[in-house]
DNA sequence: CTCTTTAGGCTTGTTAACAATTTACACCTT
DNA sequence: AAGGTGTAAATTGTTAACAAGCCTAAAGAG
């Protein structure tokens, strides 16, 4: 059960992964709060909210902006940070998964695979930032995911794997497998061949 | 001129760096607001804004608590990511450093001399801080600071070089004579030996 | 005596009104 | 016509009241 806060938060990231608004827009308070119906305090935390992770820009008494994405070498750099990230909380928790954590992660995969199936990109984009998140959760990372999200946050706005989808599953499926099969460098190596 | 919500944000993480928090503390809104004499309108904004940089824990509908440190390992593994993102956006913005950030980065250094000179711990993590947000400005990285700042932030909390702020100092006159005399090399090579 | 229930207080979540700031544009001066 | 000035509209910032959720402890049932 989450706040209108979360909720809201949520939405308006759907719309920015989806690229529903263009970057540069400039978002009003009242516009989304008369759009969700609720009052402008939910709608200021998510900008707030969002500004952090990194998708709006902020800016005092003028309100926020959408960010551009991040393009090339940039996006390149981010992608490696996030990889070493995932790389370091697997290597160290690796040996502290539990049925149930592995349990989590097969139906964050079968999430994954509805949404393949489905072809909506935003849909998509989430489910696999979804399915990475319960692996570092079950490896014990939770001191790290705040870091690991705002690096992938920025990511999203760019998931260029149109069409793909299939090879999006099966790369993710290699990485469960190995988890399942309790072999450690396989599951490093997948990971690390995992490219969003 | 800036707004009361950063003002207060601030303040509240100048007493979490300074260690007026234990951790594991629960914070109460209307105790900050009656202390800063102002509505929890602010402070809820910087609870939720410390909290994405990791200072605090939020818990929907039970408030915030104050994260324990990074030690160790974990610690580390921090470090090694944030001067990767020093040492790239140094890298990529090396040759546009203009006279103007040249002497930012200037100030920030005799702000840090001061305040070492204090010998207030709290103090100098601000300023080396600092010090390291004017050049990564100077070099365009704007796009990136943010990751920056909350990777640094996990790190304040455990400045651990207490007596060493001569050291600390002559570190960063280093980097900023470096930089000043178009050395690149030799500036990326002092931003990587800079340790925290 | 132990466990469950429930009432009360305490804390956070949300709202709507009010204050402060920015922006746009008409107006005046030169 | 160019440029500054003032005013009104729009937008964000802050506040205080109200709503909703959580926690504790006392009361009651078994």
């Amino acid at each position: 059960m989450a706040s209108i806060r979360e909720e809201i938060t949520d939405k308006i990231r759907d719309e920015l992964v989806a690229g529903n608004f263009r970057a540069g827009l400039a978002l009003r308070e009242s516009e989304l709060a008369e759009r969700f119906g609720v009052s402008r305090g939910p709608i200021r935390d998510a900008f707030l909210q969002l500004s952090q992770e990194g998708f709006l820009a902020y800016q005092v008494n003028k309100g926020v902006t959408v960010r551009h994405p991040l393009v090339g070498e940039d996006r390149e750099f981010i992608a490696s940070l996030r990889v070493q990230i995932e790389l370091y909380i697997v290597d160290k928790g690796f040996n502290q998964i539990t049925e149930r954590g592995l349990n989590e992660v097969a139906e964050s995969l079968r999430e994954l695979e509805l949404a393949c199936q489905t072809g909506e990109v935003a849909k998509i984009a989430k489910a696999d930032m979804a399915f990475h998140v319960s692996i570092l959760q079950a490896c014990g990372g939770d001191d790290h995911i705040q870091v690991w999200r705002q690096l992938c946050s920025r990511m999203l706005l760019t998931y260029t794997r149109l069409g793909n989808y299939e090879a999006i599953y099966q790369e993710h499926v290699d990485v469960y497998q190995a988890l399942r099969s309790k072999m450690k460098d396989v599951a490093l190596a997948a990971i690390n061949s995992n490219i969003t």
